[in-house]
DNA sequence: AAAATATTTTAGGCAGGGCTAAAAACAAGC
DNA sequence: GCTTGTTTTTAGCCCTGCCTAAAATATTTT
């Protein structure tokens, strides 16, 4: 039977085997800042239930029902994000502790509903890829990290890698937000931190670690699109 | 510190307040579908919380502090009920369920936006009320069951006594739904059965047990209004 | 008032999910 | 190949909230 914290496992596991390829308890012990005793321990309980297939000391992976409740789990969760910016005008760093709780409730169809209310969104409010009722997930986009690019590159900002408070915020008081276009004008090899003009002019240094977690297209570098 | 169950047995302990004045553990056994030993356990706990006074045997009274967790829990199950139903077009018998998870959800600030956005809603579904941010709770309508009406009188659908399922779904299937507004035309003395008048012009006998649950503004009797 | 009935509490368990501390297994370094 | 350090598992415990069965207290009936 599904629980919030099985719930909760899936979806981390479903997200560590697409960012890291394989799930070590390690992984799992940080990214839901919890303990190795306890991990084990539900992976015991996942791997009862066929959500998960684990042997000991090797690492876990999805079964297809694991994988089929994740993306269910994931989907809540980044449409409930939605619903709180764009209906509720919560800014982005606001929402995953909400979406957190909201993505235990409801079942298939009222997700639908919800997914009909705000229009089919693609992505959620921090530019991450919402899975559809079947299930699909996968981006399309080719994003790359902001640290990338180079001096005289137009980007504009997709996503971020790191959809934490802080950084989030920090985003926030450097008034950059989803959607926003900028252009590379300086790079300094030093630390590698580039400097960036926005759309009204002004300019700011980036360091390298703020870089590395935007997620960018990069645009024609000449006419207006 | 606050869980999903002491939010709901403090919301049911309101509610068995407003209903019945003095609520016995029996009373919360049933409105619960739970086990005595199982309320006798969480009074202790809530108790010892501070919300509610408890004295063996004797039965139980909300504090303050209770009361205010209570109405703020109830605040917010009316609230997503009417998201669900004016929002996602769910229809008042389906909603129940999934509010009971949402009230747990969120805090002042996300019910209050919620509230706004939905329009400051006076009423639920069901024609319950719904308490204000500041805990404010009273009905000011006059209500009176249905089966208080007598022939000849216009009667408008408010409220329902019993918000179960089954006995919503009965008045869907009457087609009656809030708002609509009925005339007496028979009363029958020996089952205490009434036949009513739909807008439409047709027509169809209720019986007691039905209209006890419905809870009707009388209008006047003559003109459009 | 005594007996019968109903309600409430206590006693003792159980399942879920967390924790610490210690043991076991694996991975590296020499 | 052994030693050292890291990761994972086991063992044992805690807390929440549910349960049944039995005991205690109230209430109702006779
Ligand atoms: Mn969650
Ligand atoms: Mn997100
Ligand atoms: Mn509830
Ligand atoms: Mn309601």
């Amino acid at each position: 039977m599904q629980t919030i914290s099985r719930e909760d496992y899936l979806k981390a596991i479903l997200k560590i085997e697409e960012e890291a390829g394989s799930v070590s308890n390690q992984s799992l012990v940080e990214k839901l800042s919890t303990r190795p005793a306890s991990v084990t321990n539900m992976l015991h309980t996942l791997a009862d239930a066929g959500w998960v297939e684990h042997e000991a000391y090797k690492g876990v992976r999805l079964t297809d029902s694991g994988k089929e409740i994740a993306l269910s789990t994931l989907r809540k969760h980044r449409l409930w994000e939605v619903f709180l910016v764009d209906k509720l005008n919560f800014s982005w760093d606001e929402v995953h502790q909400w979406a957190e709780d909201l993505e235990h409730v409801g079942d298939e169809e009222l997700t639908n509903r919800l997914d009909a209310f705000l229009g089919h969104p693609a992505f959620d409010p921090h530019g991450d890829p919402i899975p559809t009722a079947q299930g699909q997930w996968s981006d399309g986009r080719n994003l790359i990290p902001a640290s990338k690019a180079v001096v005289g590159d137009r980007i504009q900002l997709k996503g971020v890698v790191d959809s934490g408070e802080a950084y989030l915020q920090h985003l926030d008081r450097l008034k950059i937000e989803l959607g926003l276009i900028l252009v590379v004008s300086k790079s300094l090899d030093f630390d590698e931190s580039k400097t960036l003009i926005w759309p009204d002019g002004s300019e700011a240094s980036l360091s390298k670690q703020t870089l590395q977690n935007m997620l960018v297209e990069k645009l024609s570098r000449k006419g207006k699109e």
